[in-house]
RNA sequence: GCUUCAGUAGCUCAGUUGGUUAGAGCACCUGACUGUUAAUCAGGGGGUCGUUGGUUCAAGCCCAUCCUGAAGCG
């Protein structure tokens, strides 16, 4: 894996680039489409490839761990495969699920102990095992197995935190390096930057996970219950310090007001449920505002999802009928919310891009801001 | 005409030997959702308990009356 770092911005630290994976290239910022399970839901392909025009998306390793579990892909010949996604895939370590399916788990210096949501069965992650799975899933960028704490930990908890992730940061980088990928192409290996809300900790953190030269460096850890301006403050610490000829992903962010912050502070990749779950839930993003589509305030209004919005369905159905299909529960409601909101984030990131390349992206910034943040 | 049964939220229905401010599901309205256990979760509005009268400290519940509907018998 590639990068080259094509633009900065003058007047804020946005960064546009391109990295080149073996599946292909990914121009950013960029916005990565959750596919936990291995299917970004209710997508199809050709529509995240040819209408929401997905670059890279993610996959799980916890999930697809326990299904459809290893012998399947490995069989299957890597989760490419098995899912028809030709492009690049970056698969999460479970880090997260071990975070958040925190009645299920222990953790100890080998790993994480946890016990399948699905079956009750007992199962263990560590560093390197965790490296292996990924290596079966086939992800062009693999996530290093971290802890995520709560967003309001005590310091004492979120340091003996960090620590644990930076020995196995370490179990795992090793494993990463003495292994390689089963299916005749390439694998990253990314580090995850922790430390929650305290700076001197995400700087030691920085500057830790700066030292293995990785291809990419991720920030996690974040939007899991702090104010955002503090996510931000976290941000900035952290981007002084990794380096700027690798690219960095923020982990599980964010709203669009959140992407547009974490891209002036240096952010290159993100990825979130927010289109796709919010967009099942009724929620669509867009340009002009949020819109929650089961309001009746959309029963009779007849006007285009957004008439100038990126993806055909935006054009081609009308808020009225969004809001009856959504009131009548048809399937069809979350596949056009979800197509709409993953196109929209995906025009978003494009844009700022191109603003970015062009050197204005400060004052277009600025005025997206306060359009994404509307309610209507 | 007679007998029996039924009538409680927009709909379908709970409601104890009579005892606080009559509940549920669905529907309706609104909110939440950030490395997906989530087509999920939470909140809100909405009632002359068919009518009128009676018994009682107290009636959705007991008694009478009328209205409406269903079934059965003539």
């Amino acid at each position: 894996m590639e990068f080259q770092l094509q633009a900065t911005d003058t007047t804020t630290s946005a960064r546009a680039g391109l990295i080149t994976t073996d599946h292909g290239v990914i121009q950013t910022p960029i916005f990565m489409p959750v596919g936990t399970l291995g299917s970004v839901k209710a997508v199809h392909l050709h529509e995240l490839r040819d209408d929401v025009k997905a670059q890279i998306i993610l996959g799980n390793t916890y999930h697809l761990y326990l299904r459809p579990g290893l012998d399947v892909l490995r069989e299957a010949g890597g989760l490419h495969k098995f899912n028809g996604w030709n492009r690049p895939i970056l698969t999460d370590s479970g880090g997260f699920q071990v975070f958040s399916l925190s009645d299920n788990r222990k953790l100890t210096e080998e790993g994480a102990h946890f016990r399948s949501h699905i079956d009750g069965s007992k199962h263990l992650f560590t560093p390197e095992n965790v490296v292996d799975i990924e290596r079966v899933i086939g992800a062009d960028i693999m996530m290093a197995l971290d802890e995520c704490p709560p967003g309001t930990s005590e310091f004492s908890y979120a340091k003996k935190s960090l620590d644990l992730t930076m020995r196995w940061l370490k179990r795992g980088w090793d494993r990463y390096k003495e292994t390689e990928g089963l299916y005749g192409y390439s694998q990253a290996y990314f580090p995850i930057v922790q430390g929650c809300t305290y700076p001197e900790l995400r700087r030691r953190a920085a500057l830790e996970v700066a030292e293995y030269g990785a291809d990419g460096n991720a920030i996690g850890g974040l939007a899991v219950g702090e104010p955002a301006e503090v996510m931000y403050e976290m941000i900035s610490v952290v981007n002084e310090i990794l380096p700027a000829d690798k690219p960095r992903y923020l982990m599980g962010v964010g709203t669009p007001a959140n992407i547009l912050e974490g891209i002036s502070r240096g952010v290159d990749m993100f990825d979130c449920v927010m289109p796709t779950r919010n967009g099942r839930n009724g929620m669509l993003f867009t340009s002009n505002g949020i819109m929650n589509m089961r309001n009746k305030k959309w029963a009779n209004d007849f006007s285009p999802i957004q008439e100038d919005g990126p993806s055909y369905v935006d054009r081609q159905y009308t808020k009225a009928y969004l809001r009856h299909l959504f009131i009548s529960q048809e399937i069809l409601a979350m596949q056009i919310a979800s197509i709409h909101n993953l196109s929209f984030y995906l025009w978003l990131v494009g844009e700022a891009r191109k603003h970015i390349l062009a050197g204005d992206f400060g004052s277009w910034k600025t005025e997206m801001m306060e359009r994404v943040t509307r309610r209507l």
